[in-house]
DNA sequence: GACTCATTTAGCATGTACGCTAAATGTTGA
DNA sequence: TCAACATTTAGCGTACATGCTAAATGAGTC
């Protein structure tokens, strides 16, 4: 690969939502009130704790956990901003961008500058 | 692997927004008015027509396009009722899940009612 | 200090994702 | 019918994801 040597904030996100052990964990999480320890996210799966820990680094790159140590226990911390920002993204399909509502300048993609980087040239041929 | 020998609506919906190229296509399509020929589509990147009618092929099965033919040419449709579906699973997370009200709350155990299917039941001990 | 508990890090195996090029398919138009 | 066009299918290579087991780390306990 060399699409994307630099994964940015909504690869990592839907990446990380894109697993259901992860769905699982986030879920979870929220149920718990926000916070779990390691141990008790790692009861929920037949999984070894190494690949839940993955799991967990996984989501912690993609801003949705952080953790704390509390003793010899590690506290992840549900941080439901990021979540937002993939909430963000979804409704820029609430409307029609071209002929409907006004274009909120909400983030979006900008993976280089703006939300699809469009140039329908309609009539497009290739050489 | 064989953590996901089926994945599902979510796993396949969350997948295919991982990936920039799929984004942009959305994002494009849903800029276009919904409908744009596989060419032009093909001509918003870089890659090679397979690549992109891979990525095509990735969001058709996790219900975000459909495609059509005319003449010569395949054109995609956008269809954002999946798009919802996530949106759906991310509302979760803007509520207290315990008591449908803002969050708080802290604690465990809690009953299993939600697209996570959670099932926490601490105190296992693993073998 | 030695032992145990809680969790992560290291390293391995396998499958899938994603890029490519070459060939195949189906359509239109002469 | 043949050539050009629009797009997909086939097949390949590499990187990454995800599972595992074994070893390492760090914190409390005796």
């Amino acid at each position: 690969m060399e699409a994307a040597p630099n994964p940015d904030a909504y690869d990592l996100l839907f990446a990380a939502l894109a697993h259901p052990a992860r769905r699982r964990i986030l879920i979870s999480l929220n149920f718990a009130g926000g916070t779990m320890s390691a141990g008790q996210i790692a009861e929920l799966f037949g999984h070894a704790w190494p690949t839940t820990t993955r799991h967990l680094q996984a989501m912690e790159a993609a801003g949705l956990l952080r953790h704390e140590r509390v003793g010899r226990t590690r506290l992840y911390h549900l941080d439901t901003s990021k979540l937002a920002l993939g909430r963000g993204w979804l409704d820029w399909f609430e409307r029609d961008p071209v002929h409907g509502g006004p274009r909120r300048s909400n983030d979006l993609e900008r993976e280089n500058h703006d939300p699809g980087a469009v140039s329908i040239e309609h009539r497009g041929r290739r050489s």
